[in-house]
This record gives C-alpha cells, sequence and structure tokens, in this order.
DNA sequence: AACGGTTTCGCAACCGTTTGTTGTGTACAA
DNA sequence: TTGTACACAACAAACGGTTGCGAAACCGTT
C-alpha cells in the first residue's frame, strides 16, 4: 500500500485536506481540538509528507549544492564534513555534484542545481574554469552561490578563500629562519590554472625577493599531480644543483615528493628543510616533523556553508572574498 | 522574471501545454512541423524543465541516497568518488547523508530519503545499529537498498563486503610465511561492535589456531579510533613482553600506531613485522614498504553503485551477499 | 432580535509536468 | 457517397500539498 497522503487524512476524518495541511503545520485557523484528532489519525497511518510535493509548491527543494572538483583523500573530505554537518544542523540536505575538474561537468552540475530547485549552491572551481557565467542563470534566478578555495580572481562575487598569499610567506618567513645559510630553495606548486597556484607563488616569490633571496629559472616548478610533483622533484634532487630546502604548496604535492625522499633516503631535515602548506593530516603520517602552515579544509567548508546559510536567510551581504586563519605549525 | 515553463512555451504558440510536453520528449503525436516550432520556442525562452514537477509526478526524484557513517581521509571518500561516477553515468543526483555513527541519525537520513523520494539507497551501518528495521519503510515502499561495507550479518538484504575473514587470514599467512620465528603477534581491531571487526578478528584467530599458534590473552586488543590504536600498541610496546609482530585491522588502526612507531623509533621490519588491511593510500605515505590486503572502497562503492542500479532497473535479483576481490600487495 | 466581530473550516486555484481519453480533420478504400 | 482508418492536437485529471478567499457558525452586545 502505497504512503498516505494528506488526503488520506482527510477522507478519514471527512475534512476538506487544506485543513489538514494547517492543522499538521500549527496554522491557528484550526481549532485545537480538531488538530489532536488530526494528529491523532496522521500518526496512526504514519504520514510523512512528501516532499517533492512541497518543493514543487514552494518552489525549491531545501538542499545545498556542493560543487568540487575533486575527491581527493585530503582537504575535501573535510570539506565535506564541514558543509555536511553546518547544513544538516539547519534542516538541509546536500546535494554532491563532482566536476572532476571538467568545465562541461560543472555547467552541468548548475543546471542540475538550477533545475533541482537547490537554496543555494558553493563552488570549488574546475581548472577548467576560466569564467562564472555558467552561474549567471542561477543568479539570476535568486540563488545564492558562494565560490570557495579555488575561486575566480577578480570576479564580483562571494568568496571564501585560504589567503594563499599570506600563507606562503609565512612559510618562507618560517623557512628563512631555520635555514639561514639556505643555498638553493625548491618550491613546488600545483597546476598553474588554478587561482591558488597563483596566490601562492606570489606570497613564495615576492617574501623571497624582500629577504634578498633571488629566485634562478628551475627554482619554481609545477606538478599537476603528486607523481608529477615526485617526478620533478627526483630531476631536481640528481641534478647537480640539489636544493637544500623544498616548500610543498599543498598536500598533494608533498605526498607526491615523499616518496622520492625515501628512495633516496634523504634527512629531513639535516639534508633537506621541507616545509609545506598542508591540512596537517599527512604530516602526521610522516617520520619526521616537518614545519607547515595549516590550512583548514574543515573550517573552510564550514565558513563558506554558514556564509551561504545567511545569504538564504536573506541577509543583506554584499559580494565579497572572506580569508580564513592560517597558522605556522610547529 | 521566472523561468519558463512548458506553459509558456504554450501560449507563445497558441497551443496545449500537453502538446509541448510531448514534442519535447519525442512522442510520435506530435508533427515534425509542431515539434520543429516548439523546439525553436524552447530553445529561444531557454526552456528547462523543472525537476522539481517532474519528481512529483513520476514519484521519485532521480537521486541516489548514500548513507555513510563517517568522512574520514580514508576509505569513504574513494567510496563518493566511486559512487558518483557510477550515478552520474546514468545521469543520477547523489544525495549525501552522514550518519556520524549515530543509529539516530541513521533513522532520521532513512526517513528523508523516503520524503525525498529517492530511487535507490546505500547504505553503510553506524556502529550503533543493531538492526535495520528504520529501513523497511523505504524497503516496503519499493525503494531498492544495497548495504554496503558495514553491514548487519545474517540480514537477508543485497550486501556488498569485503571478506574479512578471507583477508585476515592472508595478512596471517604472509606474516607467517615472512617471520616463522615470530614470538608474538599482537592484532589490533576497530571498535567491536561493528560486524567487520568480527569479520577480521575471526580470521585472525583462526588461522592463528590452525597454523598452531596459540594466541595469548591481551594479543587481540579494540581501539575505536587511531588515537586509541596508537595508545594500546605503545603499551604493549612497552610493556616486558613486546609484540614481533603487529596486525592492523584497517588504515585507522595502521595510522594510530605509526605515531608510536616513530616516535620509539622502531626498526620496521627488523625489530617490528607490520601488516595491515588498507587500501593502499596511507602505505604510500610511509618510509617503509610493508604488505598488505588491498582493499579498494573505490571498487566497493563501484559495486555497491552498480548493483543498486541494476536493482533499480527492476533487475530480479535475490538478496545477496556479494564479497569483493582483495589481494596481498608486495 | 438584529448586529458586528471572531473563530473555524471548506472551496478552488495553484506549483509544472505527464498522460489517458476524446475530438477534429484528412485521406483512402469500398 | 459513406464508412473507416489514421494522424494530430486539445481537454482534463492527476501527482501531494499550500494558501487566498469566502462562508458558515458562534460569540457577546445593544
Amino acid at each position: 500500500m502505497p504512503r498516505p497522503t494528506i488526503k488520506d487524512i482527510a477522507i478519514r476524518l471527512n475534512i476538506n485536506p487544506s485543513t489538514v495541511s494547517r492543522a499538521l503545520r500549527g496554522h491557528p485557523d484550526v481549532s485545537a481540538r480538531l488538530r489532536e484528532s488530526i494528529r491523532e489519525v496522521a500518526d496512526k497511518l504514519g504520514y510523512r509528507p512528501n516532499h517533492m510535493a512541497i518543493n514543487l509548491r514552494r518552489g525549491n527543494s531545501h538542499t545545498i549544492g556542493l560543487i568540487i572538483p575533486e575527491i581527493s583523500p585530503f582537504f575535501f573530505p573535510s570539506v565535506i564534513r564541514a558543509v555536511e554537518e553546518v547544513t544538516h544542523e539547519k534542516g538541509y540536505n546536500l546535494l554532491i555534484l563532482h566536476s572532476n575538474d571538467s568545465i562541461d561537468r560543472e555547467i552541468e552540475n548548475a543546471e542540475i542545481c538550477a533545475n533541482m530547485g537547490v537554496d543555494g549552491v558553493l563552488v570549488s572551481l574546475s581548472r577548467q574554469s576560466h569564467d562564472i557565467e555558467h552561474f549567471q542563470e542561477l543568479e539570476a534566478s535568486g540563488t545564492p552561490i558562494v565560490f570557495f578555495d579555488k575561486v575566480l580572481p577578480g570576479s564580483i562575487a562571494h568568496k571564501v578563500v585560504i589567503p594563499g598569499e599570506q600563507a606562503s610567506r609565512m612559510a618562507v618567513e618560517k623557512l628563512w629562519k631555520d635555514q639561514p645559510s639556505a643555498s638553493r630553495i625548491l618550491g613546488i606548486f600545483g597546476d598553474p590554472r588554478m587561482s591558488i597556484t597563483d596566490d601562492r607563488i606570489k606570497g613564495f616569490r615576492n617574501k623571497l625577493s624582500e629577504l634578498g633571496y633571488a629566485l634562478g629559472e628551475p627554482d619554481i616548478v609545477f606538478a599537476s599531480n603528486a607523481e608529477e610533483a615526485g617526478g620533478l622533484f627526483r630531476e631536481q634532487w640528481q641534478g647537480n644543483n640539489r636544493p637544500t630546502a623544498v616548500f610543498a604548496m599543498s598536500d598533494e604535492i608533498l605526498a607526491g615528493i615523499m616518496q622520492t625522499i625515501y628512495e633516496s633516503k634523504i634527512r629531513i631535515p639535516e639534508e633537506l628543510y621541507v616545509i609545506s602548506i598542508s591540512d596537517g593530516e599527512l604530516p602526521g603520517y610522516l617520520p619526521f616533523r616537518i614545519p607547515y602552515i595549516r590550512t583548514s579544509g574543515y573550517g573552510l567548508g564550514k565558513a563558506a556553508a554558514l556564509l551561504l546559510l545567511q545569504l538564504i536567510m536573506k541577509m543583506p551581504l554584499l559580494p565579497d572574498t572572506h580569508f580564513l586563519d592560517v597558522e605556522l605549525v610547529q
């Protein structure tokens, strides 16, 4: 037998469905006596409101869309956990859309959000995204959007990001303090198409130049994944101008170079000083302590979700970029 | 201005909405000429079908619910990725429900699935779940359910699991081969309330006894998280009956004992033989190679999702338990 | 008894789409 | 010319719940 509806309750009591609806949602236009009988029958029948009907009527699905470019072991799981926590707290459901770093998938996902009538969208852009016009339709229909982590620089939108430039500067500062004699510093960065890469390079480069360190040509290398990072690092290490210190832009990069470090039995920090930007998980698995600038995927997800909820609640907030706190660990 | 609807197109062309609907979905009862004009107008207006209306009409939301107990850095991200991949391929959306190892949240999530009209549900049970009657309503309404990983033993349901007993046996076999002289073997397991813990203990215990190894009393310990595992291992290591080999039931356990291994500068495998059940990510970050039985969260998610899709497609499959392949790595 | 005000509930439309049924017009065969 | 088959499109109900409006019933007041 199918699920009981409001109509079933109404028939049972010889009243109108509208009255049942009102009673169930506590509308004062229903007498206490009748409301009680309705509640009773509803309980006995095991009535549960049909969200699809409610969604259609209300024009929104009480759901938050989360569009992310990847689900790597680090970072995004924390983001998902934080977003889930915040949105569930407020009774929202979470629709996960994975763009797999593809602009086509991202466009598709934006459309799904529009068609599904999500109440708000959280977006971390794919590597291929060089504009955000595919979010125009959502924007136009009044659906709040918060971009986080991988955002489009210069865009006028609500953004929550990690202060990449600052994080890099902090890392360089720490490196410089610990290894004033560092003769060659290598910076390994992620995909140069991502804005976060730009930010982190800027901090790295500027801080070093302020400290009077002249960057040579191959002192900044790009890797689009962990393996590439490992390969590039190996090249440098086996070359005739070994780095004495290495800066990893992210956990993925750090993971990539660890293999080479183990294989070549490089002693940390005696032979090589390693510093990274990390969310703190990976450094905990390593056999030596390395300093890192802590960026929290959890914190980022939480901040972005909270901001989105405020926008959904019609808080009059101007588009702005919010920076999370970062800290030096160890 | 609001999104254009089928009605808007109909008015534009002085025809009936039903004709527009039929034309747009290629029903043969509409002449080619009219169909073309309708398509044109739809394009010009930027028409997109409203999924909320479609869902209500069809009685399902073209969505898969994924209920998981936790979002730790290992395992579940791979599961999510696999499920997303498979379901997206078939045009389904993915609703993530996080039970946070709480039975109440799990019940709540099951209700959400019912209310939202999901087409199918993928469930990994929480530690507190000792029955699955809260999925009865979904089952009764004809919504297919596939349980995976953390399942209820003995239940009649579609299940996809890792052969935990077999995995443990393989690990013990390998351990025994590599360290025939192992004088004391320590097994560290997860929460004893989980069925997967039972399975893995069974394999561990049985295989060892078959090999003629007599387990002492504190040779099997339980840890509900990584920190606890680390603490328990430390105790054993600092006691006067050090283990010479340790078996970690999962990545989480392995992660927990690594800290102690580093701190005590234990040489692997000379001083301590380590073997684990793992999805392969964590062992790659360690400074030494350890053998492990590879269990794939990705494979598990994929198999479970594929099975669920078959059930949704009304494949007449009897409730059964499917075991994934596991292999010894290194 | 007539009045105004309030409480309480029914009626019907609506959200956007789908679909069974009915109706119209045309073409073709008898 | 009548009958029949078919192509095409309109009508209306339905999915389940919500809500503006109106109406009946009841209250106390004069």
